[in-house]
This record gives C-alpha cells, structure tokens and sequence, in this order.
DNA sequence: CGGGATCCGTTACGATACTG
DNA sequence: CAGTATCGTAACGGATCCCG
C-alpha cells in the first residue's frame, strides 16, 4: 500500500494517496493532543509494527504534514509534531469520528483506550457546544495523564498536560469519562457519587457540565 | 484488511473499521451523485479488482452504509444506493477532499477523470459559497454525461443526470470543468472563447460563476 | 452482456528478534 | 529509546471463468 496510489485526478483519492493507508490517520489522530516519541505512539496503537510506524512517520513527513523535532533541554527528546499543513486535517479527522460516535456503544465503555484517542474524543461533543462567549480552564485526569482543556475565545483546546493556570482537576477512570463523553453522564454527579475526584474549585466542573449539556 | 479491526473504543478507529479499507471511500464518493451499477463503479474506480469491488460492497451493505436496489421497468438493473447512514457520511467526505483540494496541481488538469468523481469535486467549492437565497438549476454536459446543479433553498445538489426544469446547459471537456472547479476560470468565459458551448439561457451560466467567484 | 466467483502471483501487514 | 531486519500471513490486483 505504502507507495501505492490510486492514480486519479481528484481532491479526495489524491488526499487518500497521502493519508488513506492503514494506521496513519490514527497516528495524526494521536498527535493532535500534542508532540508524540516514537514510542508513545506505539503505545497508542497496540498492533501497529514498528517498521510499519517507521514507514508512516516518513511518509508523513515528506508529505510534510508532520515533522520530527528535538524539544529543549532538558527534556531534550526527538519527538513528532503536527505542521500547520497537518493542523488542517482536524476538521477531517473530526468529522470522521462525529460519524464514528453514533457505534460506541455503552456495552463497550469497559473497553480499555488511551489517552491521546479521549483527549480527541472529548473535543468533538464539546467543540459542538461552546458559545462565542464561554471561558473554561480545567485538567482531567485519567490513567495517571492530565489532559488539559483550554476553551478561550471560543477556541477549544484539549492537550495532553497539565492546564496552565487551571483551578481544578479532575480524576477519573476510562468507564466515567467515556459517560461524560458520551453525554451519558455529568463530572458534577460523578464527584457527588464518588465516582471521580475533584481538586481545586467546583465552578469549572459545572461550567464543563453545563456546556456538555446543551442540545447540539 | 477485510476484517481486520483497530479493536479500539474511539470514534475514530470504529468509524476506519467501516469505511477505512482501500477503495472503500472512493466507493462511496462514486455513489453520493446518484446510484450506480456494478460496472459503472468498476470503471469508475481502474485498478480495483472485481472479487475486491464485491468483498467492499458486502462489507458496507453488512454496516447499514449502502443497499443493493432494483431500478423500477423500464431500467430494472440492479443498483447500490447509499443509505440515510452512507448519506451522513457527505461531511466527511468532503472534509478530506477539501483538504486534498490544494494537492491538485493544474500541471494535471489534462489527467483524465471520471464523472461522478467531477460531480463531488464540483459540490465543494460551491457548497462553501451559497447563500441562503440563491437559487440554481443548470446542467453541465462532460464526457456525454450530464451533471444536474440544482440549488434550492439552500440546498445544493448535484447528481447525475439532467437537471429538471433546467433552462441552461453547459458542455466543455474535462481541463476545462477542472479550471473552472479549481477557480482558475468562469464558465462565461469559456463560453465567450469557445471552449464551452451553452444550449439555452445564459442567466443561470453567470449565476453559477457569480457563485464560484465569491471569496471562501 | 452485466454481475459476479475463482485462481494465483505480488505486495503489504503484523509479530518478534535484534541493533545503534 | 528509536528504530532496522527478518519472515510468516493476510490482503490486494489482474486475469480468467461462470452463470443468469
């Protein structure tokens, strides 16, 4: 597959040709919340090879929607990073998975994800939702990794890490946050049970619920 | 691929388990202008072996994504027609190729195409300009196919087949459908230089380029 | 003739082991 | 940690054949 290409003149074979093979949109659904190594991302994708991601990245690469970079010390670690070219599949990608919501269905909310799959998950019902005016700073914390949600501007943004100058935090396990996700339950009524746990301030938790919780 | 799952809990990967294999999207595309045939998707679609084109075509019946159709007599041939699900796939579609569309060079208007992929490439632009009050109805001949325009209520469809109650039809070749698509060239234009020929009035070719003209 | 099914060589994928 | 190398298996692509 990997050079094969489907050799027609149309904006949507010639899209395919660089982001139609196996795993690879999955890859960039994976960079969306942030810079990836190498090895997050195989994490990410249980069953995808290593040569096989090898080949990916480099495809991606010279199709210059994503590049490798070092990040500054002391971290000082080669990762993967989306390019403005490969910022502008969100809208794709994104309503591929709105398609996608209508077959998760909640026998299968047990199922184990991770995170980087969720942090995209959660944008797409919310993203839905925000109002020009809405403002919200808050951190959830699943599976010992924060995702932070920035909603300022009416711009929506969920990445991986802590929320800079958030007020409260969230914890959860995958079950609960799939619920809220899904609409199929409220963070506010998961802490009252104790289902989840909250740090910090209550207000951000019900300003999170009450923008889950409008009509789309 | 066939029936290879991520066997991820993500909107994403469940929506690539149906519709993620090779062709499978180019299918689809092949289908949103009206239903086809067998062999009208065969050759729309070189380079897709027949046993291939059957397993795809099971595979999206399976999901509730197309249907297996007798046209009524006189026709009576047996078609695929997308589903109200296959329908609420459009946004996606066309997502992806508007991404795809800056990857068209016009070093390749002159590549050969085929019809009912024209008729998707056509909507994009178009769909993105719209008013709420314009209103359309035109046919657009190319290849000895006909492709209805018809914008209604801010609805804008285009099918294969002649538009009814069209006042206006346009022929060209390929280049030239591809320039005007692209925003390289009106179709007025082309009609005033000869590389387009018009049966009937004129007004509905200069709303369509009025259409096409305004910024995105 | 349209609408497939079967067969078979080639390519891509997936798992594991190994290396800089 | 970030890949490369190897190899068995599954999917694809082209051709041919079958059946109504």
């Amino acid at each position: 597959m990997s050079n094969r290409s489907y050799g027609q003149f149309c904006a949507l074979a010639q899209a395919l040709d660089q982001i139609g093979d196996r795993w690879t949109l999955l890859i960039l659904r994976d960079l969306f919340p942030g810079p990836a190594r190498f090895r997050d991302l195989q994490e990410s994708l249980p069953g995808l090879a290593t040569n096989l991601l090898t080949q990916r990245l480099r495809s991606l690469e010279e199709n210059g929607i994503l590049v490798q970079d070092t990040l500054p010390p002391p971290a000082g670690v080669r990762v993967y990073r989306l390019t403005p070219r490969g910022l502008e599949l969100r809208p794709a990608l994104e309503a591929i998975a709105a398609w996608g919501m209508s077959l998760m269905t909640r026998a299968d909310y047990h199922r184990p994800g991770n995170v980087r799959g969720i942090a995209c998950g959660l944008r797409i019902p919310l993203r839905a939702r925000i109002h020009e005016d809405d403002s919200l700073r808050i951190t959830l914390r699943v599976a010992e990794q924060d995702i932070a949600c920035v909603l300022e501007d009416g711009e929506l943004e969920v990445v991986l890490g802590e929320a800079p100058g958030a007020k409260a935090r969230v914890s959860c396990d995958y079950p609960q946050l799939y619920r809220f996700i899904g609409g199929a339950d409220s963070l506010g009524a998961a802490i009252d049970r104790g289902d989840a746990s909250l740090e910090g301030e209550r207000a951000a938790v019900d300003t999170l619920d009450q923008i889950r919780g409008r009509p789309a």
